[in-house]
DNA sequence: TCAATAGTTGACCATTCAGTCCGCAATTAC
DNA sequence: GTAATTGCGGACTGAATGGTCAACTATTGA
């Protein structure tokens, strides 16, 4: 005996990740949110109990979809050299059609990491998570999956550096180093 | 004819850096600045025009400081792979210490990346300096004294690898995946 | 002594911000 | 129709912000 909710909350949450993602925690006003999402202050208050929330919102959405896309790279692919080119790929290409955004995962380390340890134990998770995903693609090729230190230890330093990549992005540093770094990394698997 | 500066600049800058390092530009309220740097904030606008004069003044300095400490560990040992072992071992003796600023550079790029064009290009520029400076490191032994190419290509992947392993810091990643990334960047060199 | 500058304290200003509240129209289920 | 909810718009609040100003003391060189 109600009106019905006239957009998809994940929709709203993709315009607030938007907002975020480009401007940071402190950057982002609710006038920001509210033209990003084109719903006004009521109805996203009426979602979320503040902007913290909003914002926390956002990066567990973000992780959620960065997630989804390294399964794909990394799975795909039947060798360990293929799947990690198939990851740094898509960095380049997202780099090289001029998207500096980065990683907001990365952007919430540095925005929130000493004031918000929600936000960092969120940060902190995904990358454990992600260097398990990167373990597992490792593990489909040799030496990987008999050499458990190997796989740890070069899990590590491409997590390492894929992180790198995101920051060199973000950092506007030449395309040509971007696709060095890929690339020399690629070939240490 | 006029009564001399009580403090050193340098040390105000100091105070100032700290805190925008640990705060980002926004998360620092001016009562923060003046707490850090035991100035009031008469005394700080006389050096400085606004905060994002010592915003910019403070990521210079960080820059500087940081160049330095690089420069040492990247000229001291005889060979590419101590030079780096040398660098990267600052940065866990860093994390070790429970030390979870990381990188004030990586952090701008976060937080003004969008906001400031200033900010961005000392972020970008100093990204270009480590470069090179990676690169003449490198280029005392084989093959990289030979091999431009490779030369090259090592330099942005060791680059790539050093920030993620910052943000790593920051993102209060265990000590063990910081350490074997770095372990296993140094032996691809 | 005098002029000029440094430094401190505290008041002050305009702006912005997150968050709340109210009124109004629209939509749904009963 | 009625009750309940959604969404919109605007007004509003209290707090915090960056930045300025004035008044006063202290220190310096001439």
């Amino acid at each position: 005996m109600a009106r019905l909710r006239e957009f998809e909350i994940g929709e709203a949450l993709d315009g607030v990740m938007g907002v975020f993602w480009r401007q940071g925690y402190d950057g982002a006003s609710m006038q920001d949110i509210e033209a990003a999402t084109g719903l006004n202050k009521q109805s996203l208050y009426r979602i979320f109990p503040d902007k913290r929330a909003m914002y926390l919102a956002a990066l567990e959405r973000f992780e959620a979809i960065e997630f989804e896309k390294a399964e794909e790279a990394l799975t795909g692919p039947a060798t360990a050299r293929a799947r990690f080119e198939a990851l740094f790929g898509g960095v380049i290409a997202q780099a090289a059609q001029g998207d500096r955004r980065g990683c907001f995962l990365c952007n919430a380390a540095a925005d929130q990491g000493q004031e918000d340890e929600e936000a960092t134990a969120i940060v902190s998770a995904a990358m454990g998570r992600l260097e398990k995903m990167f373990r597992k693609a490792l593990a489909i090729s040799a030496p990987y999956n008999r050499d458990r230190k190997a796989c740890e230890e070069r899990a590590a330093a491409l997590l390492s550096t894929y992180l790198g990549l995101r920051i060199l992005t973000k950092a506007d540093a030449p395309l040509r180093v971007i696709k060095a770094a890929a690339s020399a990394a690629v070939k240490t698997i």
